[in-house]
This record gives structure tokens, C-alpha cells and sequence, in this order.
RNA sequence: GGGCUCAUAGUCCAGGUCGGUUAUGACGUCGCCCUUACACGGCGAAGAUCCGGGGUUCAAAUCCCCGUGGGCCCA
């Protein structure tokens, strides 16, 4: 019989064909059924070029997550969605057209945010749908589509009712040049020229003065406490004693806390409203009250006294002389400071309380740690991270951002006497450039309003996934048979945004957990095993990858290089190197190619022992597919099928499957082995490497996709590791006896088949060539 | 400062729960070999103080304790 398959490689190329086959038998649609496995697939975000590499192996592997489930009989829902929210497309927007969003039109410059996005999310989609994630394309959803928004908005109209959102004043970043609040993204750090004034405070009752180091003296009236560290045997004495601040007379306590450094200046350190981020922290924990010192303006406040109007630089000079004239200065360094900066203006950035919107969490901590525990986690050390982080929650949630390309927060103010309305759920709302909604007042009757200018943090949005693709309030029987989802797969570095924000948001609108499992991924490395980042410049552009090795390469690289919820490590060559398993595969089944399949066939002990090695992988493949972790099934199929099934079994069985001196029945039975062999291999490798397995499966075995068969079931067959070892030390030794000789592997020689290998002794005699 | 995690050949990684073989496999290196599925292959070889120290034990890569170093996250 002439091999049905002739080429000598697997060519990626063929990669294209079968994505084709796939689209035109729709094979991946999902229609509704009432169990569903529905995946909270990520939206990524299309933030720069490129998309980098560790991104694109997780989303090959939450493919297998959906293809492991098809093949368990799972009617899968892989929706696909793009996130396009937030800051980093607004600066990659500026830097690109080289302009500043708020010297833009808003209008204007939310287009060109748009037309970045598409760019960027053309690409993003090309690459998913060459790595063959088998999901819905064609209903692909994005985050500031009018239907996302109508969303974000309504579950914030939603809680917004409940009394789950508040307004308050709290510290913020703040660029006084720019007249803006600032995230911490948009801050980098410079050393700056400073002076470092040590001042003498005084200890109440008594004579002692302690001498205070700080590069912001103008900040003594918003003095609340001093700290020292709890180690610092200097203060001990002094602990709990009451302070009194220079120029202002305000006494303070001093008190203990680890972050106050020894060496640092004199070792006491004073708290004030606010000098950096390690007061904002202070204030909350030691619940210190606050004083605003400076303003939305730049400049000192009334709070500063005689200092009000000044701006920080300049009420710092006329302090320092206060000081000095008062007796209350020790001396005046000249040092280098780490000052954070505005990105944007280069200037000092100051902590400013500002107004903003909150939504309750401290108050869900409880609730979510029941529902957190309710979640099984893949891997479980996982969960630790969610429950670290709960632990570590102090505030609410600050939801408002002053940003243009977001969700806008759905509030008209009215205009005399400025009572917030919010619009009924169900709409997209602009309120910048749209009309009130509501025609009058419902307190004072007014009838002119105005928008709010100010949008979500993207987490807002991004926290309703599991809602918005089951169609949350648009169609509730797809809702009740969609919802909670079966999995959510995602990073190790968002557990504690999304993960968690999802949890908090679908609790408090659904009294719902959204998902019943988690699925963690670690990170993607470079190859020295830091980071991989765009801003790090050490990303690896997935794209090139692909196209030169194909997907399945890159996949079955992925399943067989991460081990489930570790950080790992990529490396071109080594992704190379995985697609010789994907030839040695391909040359396997051209073998079997020239050989007809069969349905039975009498089975010699050779064949009878390969099976039992393939029921041991099947068993160790379901145990890695049961838990998400293809690194198991990767390795172990790739381990049988070369260094068992090729190495060993094939070369035993060769003649005998030729017929070279065995009967029909023996033949069939060495023919029917092979069959059934590949055709589990090809099954067990199906969710991590769908092209080949698919090609080779439609040459071989079935018209049919190889992606609606069920997953090969282990049949309970004696183990016969014993037996394994044993061949495998014989062919070991015969090949070493022939190199020792100087023979070629085809000549015959003279061995002994050992008693315990009788079984096999005539498929070893026509293997190794054997003389009696 | 706190948390999580890792440490095994030049490189990556398995084993670790349940202590016991000659410590797994891949990449790379070096020899030899075109044996009719595959040279993107085969056979063979070299290459490891299993991070350090202590403990438990007849026996530790594995369990316990104390360190050291890396990574990430939070402050």
C-alpha cells in the first residue's frame, strides 16, 4: 500500500488551510444549550506594539482549557472580547500624534484613541485567530462599544441606588501645572536639589528638644504626628509624649512605626498632610486628621496662616528664616532628593485631597473571602494571592477618574443647587456632550444641569466581563444558563484588580459568585527570568514567531515549557526546537500512513505491551487535563510517543507489520496496535496542538474534525513497567554491542533474547536482525 | 518592612504530598552512523557537591529548622 502521506515535514503552512476548514464548518459555534461551559475569557488590551509573547501563550492556553472541555463533552462558550479602556491608549495616542489630550478636543482626541485602538486590535485579533483560538470571533465585543458602556453604567446606576457609592475627599496625585489629578502610571521619579532643614521640635513639660530632618518645612502646619522606629533605643523614653510643633504650637504625639528610618536624618520623622505617599499611608492607618496645606492651585492655604498665597518653593525660603529667627533651626543640608514628578508637566507633584467617588468594599471583605473560598483555584497557592490582598484592604474603591477615554460616570448635577441625578439603567450616557435626560430638578425643581466631566477607572468596566457575556439584563434565559460562568482564566498579576473587582461587583449585583473556578497563570519571562514588559523593552513580538514556526509549534512550546502557574521563561530557540516533536510525529504517522486501519487484529505480547504503556498515558494526560495543567499531558505524550512508541515499539514491530515472515493474523495485530496507538496520541494531543492532529486525523482516521471526538479513556490494562524496562535495557545493550563492534544497526548478530523477554522474541530477532 | 514563589548538568525542566534504583527528559556540545517513517533522524558519550548549614532517620534532592541568593507583588 502506497503511504498515504508523502511529504517528509509537518509545513505550518498547512495551518492556513485547516484554519479555513474550521471557519467553513463553523465547528467552534456555540449554540445555547441548558448546561453550558461557559470561559470568562480576557479581553486584552491593545495598548502598543507589540503584543508580546507571554501574552499570546496564555491565550493559546486558555484554548486548550476550551478545547480539553469540548473533548469532555462540554458544550463550550469561548466568547473573545477586546478591552480598549483606559490610560495607556490615550498616551499612546499623544505620543503618536504628538499632542496632549486635554489641549485636544475631546471629541477629537477620543477619535483618534479609537483609531489606535482599531490598528492595534486588527492585530491583536490576527494573532489570536492564527494561534487557532477556537472562539466566537464573529460577535467579538469590546469594552467601549455603546452596549460594554450601557453596562458600566447601569450596575453603577444600579449600586448608585443602593447607597453603594459615595463622594469624598481623599489624597491624590496632582499636577498643579496641568490642573490635574494624575495616576500613578503617569509619575516618574528625578533627584532633585533640595535642602534638608533640621529643626528643633521641643518636648512638652520639659527642656529636651528632638531634632526633626525634612525636605518640606512649609509643611509643619499640617504636622500630626511624629514617628520613630519602634528599634530606635534613642526615643524610647519619649514615646507617647506630647510635641510641640515650631511656629505653629501645635502639639503632636510621638509615636512608634517601622517605617520611620534610623538613619535617616536624625531618625524622627514628622507625618504631614501630605509629603509623600508614606503620609497618605500614616494618616489612614494612625487615623490622623488631615489639613489641607495646599491647594488645587498650586499654593498655600489659609491652613498655612501666614503663609497662604505663597506657592511651596517660596513659603519653604520664608519658613526656613522664621526658623532661624525663632531658634527652632538646627542646620541646612544641601542634598539630592528622589522627588516624584509629573511625566506630563516635569514639575513636583503634590498630594492633594481631592473629591472623588467611591464604591463600597470594606464592608464585602467578609463576604468575599466565602465566596473566594467557594472558588476552586488552579493552582490552589494561588488563592493566597486574593486573600493577602483582602486582608490588605483599607479603603474603598476610588472609582473616578479626570481621563477621556473611558466609561463617563452616567451624573447630571443640577445647576442651582447642584443635587446629582443619575439617568435610568439600560442607555449609554455622555454626559459631557449630552442633555439631562431628566427635564427638572428633583429637589429644587431646576431645569438646567450639568454633565460630569469625569469617567471610571477602567476596572469598573472590566470587572462585569462574566456579566456582560452572559447577557446580564438582555436576555435572561441566555443569563440563567450562562451565568456564573464555569472558569475564569487569567494572570497572576491582575488577581488583585480583576479577580478581585469582579468578585466584589458580581456579589453585589448578582449575590452571585461569577465564576466556579480560577485558573492563574504566571508570567512571561525573558530569557534571563525578568519581566517581560513593553515598557521594559524586553518583549518578544509574538507574530514573527508564529508565522516562522507556526502555531502549534508555539503552543505545543507553550504546553511543554510551562508548567501551570508558574512564571516562565521565553526563548526563540527553544520554541524552534519543539517543532522536531511535531516532525517526529508527522514521519510517525507517515509510517502508519502505508498501513490500512483496521478494527481488530491478534495481538502479539508486544503489542499487548505498548497498550498498557498507552493506558498509563492516558491516565497521566487526564490527570494534567483535569486540572488545566497541559504541561502533563505535553510531556507525557511527547515522552511515550518518541521514546517508547517510536524508539522502541515501532522498530519491533516492523517487519511484522510488513509481513516479512509472520502470519496475517500477527501482522494485523502489529497494524491494528499502531492505528489505535496514533489515533489516542493524536487525541490526547488534540487541545494542545489542533492543526497537526486535526491534518493527520482527517489523512488518516475520519472525514470528521478530530475536535468533535471525546477524549481517549484509559481501559484499566495491567501495568507492565516491569516489561518496559527490561526491552528497553535489551535494545540498549544489543545497539551497544553492535557500536562495540563496529556493525551497522541492519547486520545481523549473534545474541541471547533473555527467558524473562521469551514473549517478544521473535519481534526482537527481526529488530535487531538476531541470529540463533 | 510584609507576603508569595523559586533555587537540581552550559541552558530549561521532572522528581519533592508518599524519604530507599544508576537523579527525568529536552535544548546545546562531542563522537559514530543515510538502518526503505523521520539527518527537523538514529545510536552512544561527556556534563550535577540536587544553593549553604544544621536536625530527624538505618537511609534525605525529597521531611523539619536556620541562613543565602533571585523573581514577582504589596507597603
Amino acid at each position: 500500500m502506497e503511504p498515504k502521506i508523502t511529504d517528509k515535514t509537518w509545513d505550518p503552512k498547512l495551518e492556513k488551510e485547516i484554519l479555513h476548514i474550521w471557519e467553513e464548518q463553523r465547528i467552534y459555534d456555540f449554540v445555547l444549550h441548558d448546561e453550558n461551559y461557559t470561559i470568562d475569557t480576557p479581553p486584552p488590551y491593545p495598548s502598543g506594539r507589540p503584543w508580546h509573547i507571554g501574552a499570546a501563550a496564555h491565550y493559546a492556553q486558555i484554548d486548550m482549557i476550551a478545547r480539553t472541555a469540548r473533548m469532555a463533552g462540554k458544550n463550550v462558550y469561548l466568547p473573545i472580547g477586546i478591552d480598549r479602556n483606559g490610560l495607556p491608549v490615550e498616551l499612546y495616542t499623544e505620543k503618536k500624534h504628538k499632542i496632549r489630550m486635554r489641549e485636544t478636543p475631546r471629541d477629537e482626541f477620543l477619535k483618534l484613541c479609537r483609531e489606535s485602538l482599531d490598528e492595534l486590535e486588527a492585530e491583536m485579533i490576527l494573532i489570536m485567530k492564527s494561534l487557532g483560538i477556537s472562539g466566537d470571533f464573529e460577535n467579538y465585543y469590546r469594552t467601549d462599544s455603546r452596549e460594554y458602556r450601557a453596562l458600566t453604567q447601569s450596575t453603577f446606576i444600579d449600586l448608585w441606588r443602593k447607597g453603594q457609592v459615595y463622594l469624598a475627599n481623599r489624597p491624590n496625585n496632582y499636577d498643579w501645572v496641568s490642573g490635574t489629578t494624575i495616576a500613578d502610571a503617569e509619575i516618574t521619579y528625578e533627584n532633585i536639589p533640595t535642602k534638608l532643614v533640621y529643626m528643633k521640635f521641643g518636648i512638652k513639660d520639659t527642656k529636651i528638644n528632638i531634632i526633626i530632618a525634612s525636605t518640606r518645612p512649609e509643611l509643619l502646619c499640617a504636622c500630626k504626628s511624629i514617628i520613630v522606629n519602634p528599634e530606635d533605643s534613642r526615643y524610647a523614653k519619649h514615646v507617647g509624649k506630647k510635641i510641640i510643633v515650631p511656629i505653629t504650637n501645635a502639639e503632636v504625639e510621638l509615636r512608634t512605626h517601622h517605617s520611620a528610618q534610623q538613619e535617616f536624618g536624625s531618625g524622627a520623622v514628622m507625618v504631614c498632610s501630605y509629603g509623600d505617599q508614606n503620609d497618605v499611608a500614616l494618616f489612614r492607618e494612625l487615623e490622623l486628621e488631615e489639613v489641607v496645606a495646599i491647594g488645587l492651585d498650586g499654593k498655600m492655604t489659609k491652613a498655612a496662616k501666614e503663609y497662604a498665597g505663597l506657592k511651596p518653593k517660596q513659603a519653604r525660603v520664608k519658613i526656613i528664616e522664621d526658623l532661624e529667627a525663632g531658634g527652632f533651626l538646627e542646620k541646612v543640608d544641601d542634598i539630592m532628593h528622589r522627588t516624584p514628578v509629573s511625566e506630563r508637566s516635569k514639575t513636583p507633584i503634590e498630594i492633594i485631597p481631592m473629591e472623588e467617588y467611591y464604591l463600597k468594599q470594606k464592608e464585602s471583605v467578609s463576604k468575599i473571602k466565602e465566596l473566594g473560598q467557594k472558588i476552586v483555584f488552579y493552582p490552589p497557592m494561588h488563592k493566597q494571592i486574593l486573600m493577602n490582598w483582602l486582608e490588605s484592604i483599607n479603603i474603598d474603591w476610588p472609582i473616578s477618574r479626570r481621563r477621556y477615554y473611558g466609561t463617563e460616570i452616567p451624573i447630571w448635577y443640577c445647576k442651582s443647587c447642584s443635587e446629582p441625578h443619575v439617568p435610568e439603567p439600560g442607555e449609554y450616557y455622555i454626559p459631557w456632550k449630552e442633555k439631562c435626560p431628566i427635564s427638572n430638578c428633583t429637589k429644587c425643581n431646576g431645569t438646567e444641569f450639568a454633565g460630569e466631566q469625569r469617567t471610571f477607572d477602567t476596572w469598573m468596566d472590566s470587572s462585569v466581563s462574566p456579566l456582560f457575556i452572559s447577557k446580564f439584563n438582555r436576555d435572561d434565559e441566555f443569563f440563567s444558563k450562562t451565568y456564573p460562568a464555569s472558569i475564569r482564566p487569567q494572570a497572576k498579576d491582575i488577581v488583585r484588580t480583576w479577580l478581585y473587582y469582579t468578585l466584589l461587583r458580581c456579589e453585589q449585583l448578582t449575590n452571585k459568585k461569577p465564576w466556579s473556578e480560577a485558573w492563574i497563570m504566571g508570567y512571561g519571562l525573558d530569557e534571563r527570568g525578568t519581566k517581560m514588559s513593553k515598557s521594559k523593552g524586553n518583549a518578544i513580538d509574538p507574530l514573527p514567531v508564529i508565522e516562522e514556526f507556526g502555531a502549534d509549534t508555539f503552543r505545543f512550546w507553550s504546553a511543554s515549557e510551562i508548567n501551570h502557574g508558574y512564571d516562565f521563561r521565553c526563548n526563540k530557540q527553544k520554541i524552534a526546537s519543539t517543532k522536531k516533536f511535531l516532525s517526529k510525529l508527522w514521519n510517525v504517522s507517515r509510517f502508519l500512513s502505508r498501513f490500512p486501519v483496521i478494527d481488530k487484529g491478534s495481538l502479539c505480547a508486544t503489542d499487548e505491551w505498548i497498550l498498557s504503556e498507552l493506558d498509563k498515558v492516558i491516565l497521566e494526560c487526564k490527570k494534567g487535563y483535569d486540572e488545566y495543567n497541559f504541561f502533563v499531558p505535553a510531556i507525557a505524550v511527547r515522552e511515550f510517543t518518541w521514546n517508547l512508541f517510536a524508539a522502541h515499539y515501532i522498530e519491533m514491530v516492523k517487519a511484522r507489520a510488513y509481513g516479512i515472515g509472520f502470519s496475517d493474523e500477527e501482522r494485523d495485530g502489529a497494524i491494528f496496535t499502531l492505528h489505535k496507538t496514533l489515533s489516542t496520541v493524536l487525541k490526547l494531543l488534540a487541545p494542545i496542538t489542533p492543526f497537526i492532529t486535526e491534518h493527520l486525523w482527517m489523512v488518516l482516521y475520519s472525514k470528521d474534525s478530530i475536535h468533535k471526538e471525546r477524549q481517549a479513556v484509559a481501559e484499566d490494562i495491567r501495568d507492565q513497567s516491569d516489561t518496559t524496562r527490561e526491552i528497553l535495557e535489551f535494545n540498549s545493550m544489543v545497539w551497544s554491542e553492535k557500536r562495540s563492534q563496529n556493525i551497522s544497526l541492519k547486520d545481523s548478530i549473534k545474541m541471547e533474547v533473555p527467558r524473562h523477554l521469551g514473549l517478544f522474541r521473535e519481534d526482537l530477532k527481526s529488530m535487531h536482525n538476531l541470529l540463533d
